[in-house]
DNA sequence: GTCTATACAAGGATAGAC
DNA sequence: GTCTATCCTTGTATAGAC
């Protein structure tokens, strides 16, 4: 019948959205009001609720990009038949997700809000038992394991620490990458 | 003249940065209202502020013991002579502190709230950098400064990791030393 | 769909009694 | 030195006009 109208429905949410996500990652999910976001995204305060019922709404709807790419990650590695393969894969994707600030890897990992919204649903935390079997394979030592929190934990930090400023995109994955390989090689001696 | 009274002067106020400390460490500074470390300390809100003037002032004397334990690593590691030493010494130290609770390393390398308030001072900014230059040696390439941010900003959490929970305190330590020497390695080929 | 106005609760901070 | 009571501001959320 009609063709698809051109006018972008969601434009205003969209705006919302992206001015939240900055707003979260400079200050912080608690800190940052919904006035803070109706100042930085145009539209006023009460019509933020037109669009959502909640502040918690918003942040899961902001964080919702992430919330799909990383089971995403997971279920692509595990369709790869050897083991480093594997690791590879889930590495590569979690260190594509970190550089992209529009994700908003930091603000999952850091913020407590956000932890305690999240342990609500147990499916963020299955998700995570999932790919660290994964990375680790049968049998980890302590070395790898802990090898493993460190670099999930420091990913977002490294991937936004002003030695990345002057890097490549390519430089970028690549040198993450290699950390995270010396962090899950398993320990040699002692 | 006289003896040293063995009455505890700051009893109330010990008690008080221990429950701050403690919220903080679990929901976060912002979220931890003065009501909230009122009830765990037992202390009344209007309490508070016989000891401090404002929320601002507790949590700087809550990070205070921090505060001071890092410069004091970088100092003692300064005096060392070979690099080698230098790194052990900083690495170690950085553990230390990261390992002990009471400190609230976590607090600091991920609460928004705590780096604004910091960065209103340049000594904590000029201590990081003194130290960096200190870990990373003359003319560091691209992938040992990832690797220093990837550790610094993953230490807290991979201290407080699961994975920690059945181990003792000197394998804690080793691990974690092992993984900032495997991080801080330059990097061979490419 | 978006704004104005406002209700209601919570947080930081102060005054003053004891 | 610690408590009671209170003030002011900010934050979330809602009602209703346009």
């Amino acid at each position: 019948m009609d063709t698809v109208p051109p006018r972008r429905r969601r434009a205003g949410r969209e705006q919302l959205l992206a001015a939240a996500l900055r707003l979260f990652l400079r200050d912080g999910i608690q800190a940052t009001s919904l006035q803070d976001i109706a100042n930085a995204s145009g539209v006023t305060k009460a019509g933020l609720y037109y669009h959502y019922k909640t502040k918690d709404e918003i942040v899961l709807d902001v964080l919702k990009p992430l919330l799909d790419a990383l089971p995403a990650v997971t279920r692509r590695a595990e369709a790869h038949r050897t083991h480093a393969a594997q690791v590879d894969e889930v590495l590569g994707g979690l260190i594509e997700i970190a550089l992209d600030e529009r994700a908003g890897f930091a603000v999952l990992v850091n913020d407590p809000y956000l932890t305690q919204l999240l342990s609500q649903q147990p499916s963020m935390r299955q998700w995570w038992d999932d790919t660290a079997a994964l990375l680790l394979g049968p049998d980890p030592d302590d070395q790898t394991r802990i090898g493993l929190a460190m670099f999930i934990n420091g990913l977002p930090g490294a991937s936004r620490d002003p030695a990345m400023a002057p890097l490549d995109d390519r430089s970028r994955r690549s040198h993450l990458l290699e950390c995270g390989r010396r962090l899950l090689r398993p320990a040699t001696g002692t």
